[in-house]
RNA sequence: GGGCCGUUAGCUCAGUUCGGUAGAGCAGCGGACUUUUAAUCCGUUGGUCAGGAGUUCAAAUCUCCUACGGCCCA
């Protein structure tokens, strides 16, 4: 690619400080301090508060400013927390020092070591006895006011969006504490951390199109998993009782504002539990989070109050189909009916599909989107539920909840099924639908069947979808906003390159 | 997959209505300034107008195709 005049003249610039002799990429300082704790210790202290203090600080970060006054300047460094303005003499620093301060760049990686003052306008400052570059910047930042917007060229370099935007820190500082109090809260009830296989040779636990791999020593076809959820049982059958994992998942699905092909999947199993428990420890876990981070629990979420003070409304699929979406009760169990419904609304199921699947079609389209609050919809047709247990009462009804935030599906959870035949009933009925067409029904699972035969204790198990999870607690409209690189398409002189080669 | 909108300097944006020599601010470069806060002041460089094709005496601007992105719908 050209090199555009402003980047040629920047990097004769940088090769002539270079050769007179500057070190453009040393590793030889000790920082002590970080400008957050700076601000916070000092910050308060006036003037001559500040006189009194003897300490030395050594502070690293990018510059994100400089004003210049000929003798003297400020500039800003940035450093992962915060900012801190340092001020640069001539006759503190020496002609030395104050020659290398004039070669310095906004972007630029510098370090100062000195005594700390306030400025007239009251600014906590550092002012420099001793000034370093420790990496010299070849490109430009993004301008000092407007910052980077651009959504795309955010996401496909997130380094400079991080570096412009503060908020987009924070949220990613955010996202790793929400990560940590999971994992907290967890350990605190006895979960066992487990790692499970990401290449699967059979993509199992959900209802979802995987993405497909090779191992070449082994001449086998491999899937990225679409859920962790059948080894994780397999774990319970093992007597682990309780176990946990976060980590990603992939399904070679559509990429919108709530999707990316690989997402963060925090999915547990407890033995000797029921759906209705992890209701209660799902409440337990989302409000440790909740008040943790915000301190109350009510959260605003794009200008929508959410509370998150349980207990959380309970409301069935029918339930919430005539009552939320205004569905006549009287064409539920008519497949008839449901057709004509959901042929209003632009779904087309074909005739084999089961009642269950165009029940959820409807809820999909009339309800999911309705559901702002906190709220949990119960008892899910068996047929799209392969995995879970039987309701007692009415076996056409599985033992399971999905949990339901601003309109979307936050976690998904059930009763396990531990009957081995009726597992293998289920997997039968998903394969006489995948060879009806239905490309996301799920496969045969042998291996997994025979674990089952070895005995599961009764167990409840639950995936927490924790993109969506952190989008709600940090604001942020789209899931892109939560992910450090999300999924982008490539650009066409990447395309190029792919096919020279 | 469909609809709408967008892509102009390193960044943030005008310019497209109604075709007529490509603009600003910041950044950069040269200069002045030792307590500034988007520092200020003087001077100044920088463009494949996303890519391609077409219409036209003339296209950033009109038409078509392609790529990428955003929002909405499926």
């Amino acid at each position: 690619m050209e090199e555009s005049e402003l980047f040629r003249k920047k990097r004769e610039k940088i090769e002539s400080l270079r050769a007179s002799g500057v070190e453009l990429y040393p590793n030889d300082v000790k920082v002590t301090h970080r400008m957050d704790e700076m601000q916070k210790n000092y910050g308060h202290l006036d003037h001559d508060a500040l006189a009194g203090v003897e300490e030395h600080f050594s502070v690293a970060g990018r510059i994100m400013a400089i004003r210049d006054f000929g003798k003297g300047a400020f500039i800003v460094l940035q450093d992962r927390k915060g900012k801190l303005q340092a001020f640069i003499r001539k006759d503190r620093v020496g002609e030395k020092g104050f020659s290398l301060f004039k070669s310095l760049d906004v972007g630029d990686i510098a370090f100062v070591a000195g005594r700390i003052f306030k400025t007239k306008t009251g600014e906590l400052t550092i002012e420099a006895a001793t000034l370093r570059l420790l990496a010299k910047a070849m490109r430009f930042l993004p301008e000092k006011w407007h910052g980077l917007t651009d959504v795309e060229a955010r996401y496909r370099q997130r380094h400079l969006d991080l570096v412009m935007n503060p908020r987009v820190r924070e949220v990613f500082q955010t996202r790793s504490r929400i990560i940590q109090l999971i994992r907290q809260f967890m350990q605190e009830r006895d979960f066992l951390e487990v790692e499970t296989p990401m290449m699967q040779p059979i993509a199992g636990g959900a209802l979802a199109r995987p993405f497909k791999t090779h191992h070449n020593a082994l001449d086998m076809d491999l899937y990225l998993r679409i859920a962790p959820e059948l080894y994780l049982k397999r774990l319970i059958v093992g007597g682990l009782e309780r176990v946990y994992e976060i980590n990603r998942n992939f399904r070679n699905e559509g990429i919108s504002t709530l999707h990316n092909p690989e997402f963060t999947m925090m999915e547990f199993y407890m033995a000797y539990a029921t759906y209705e428990d992890l209701m209660v420890l799902t409440e337990e876990l989302l409000t440790f989070i909740v008040r943790t981070l915000f301190g109350s629990l009510k959260v605003t979420y794009q200008g929508t109050e959410l509370d998150f003070t349980p207990p959380w409304p309970r409301m069935t699929v029918r339930d919430a189909l005539t009552r939320i979406g205004n569905i006549d009760p009287g064409i539920l169990g008519d497949r008839g009916g449901l057709h004509k419904v959901a042929g209003g609304m632009g779904l087309l199921f074909e005739e084999h599909q089961p009642l269950g699947k165009i029940l959820m079609g409807i809820f999909d389209e009339k309800v999911e989107g309705r559901i702002i609050q906190p709220t949990f919809i119960t008892h899910y047709p068996i047929e799209v539920s392969p995995l879970s247990r039987r309701n007692v009462e009415d076996p056409s009804l599985a033992d399971r909840f999905e949990l339901f935030i601003y309109g979307r599906e936050i976690a998904n959870a059930f009763s396990e099924l531990n009957d081995p035949a009726d597992q293998r009933q289920r997997f039968i009925k998903q394969l006489q639908e995948r060879e009806a067409g239905d490309e996301e029904a799920h496969e045969m699972d042998e291996d997994y069947i025979q674990a089952l035969e070895y005995a599961m204790p009764p167990a409840a198990g639950e995936g927490i979808g924790v993109d969506r999870l952190v989008m709600l607690l940090t604001d942020s409209p789209s899931i892109r906003d939560v992910i450090l690189f999300p999924q982008m398409r490539k650009k066409e002189e990447d395309k190029e390159k792919t096919e020279e080669r």
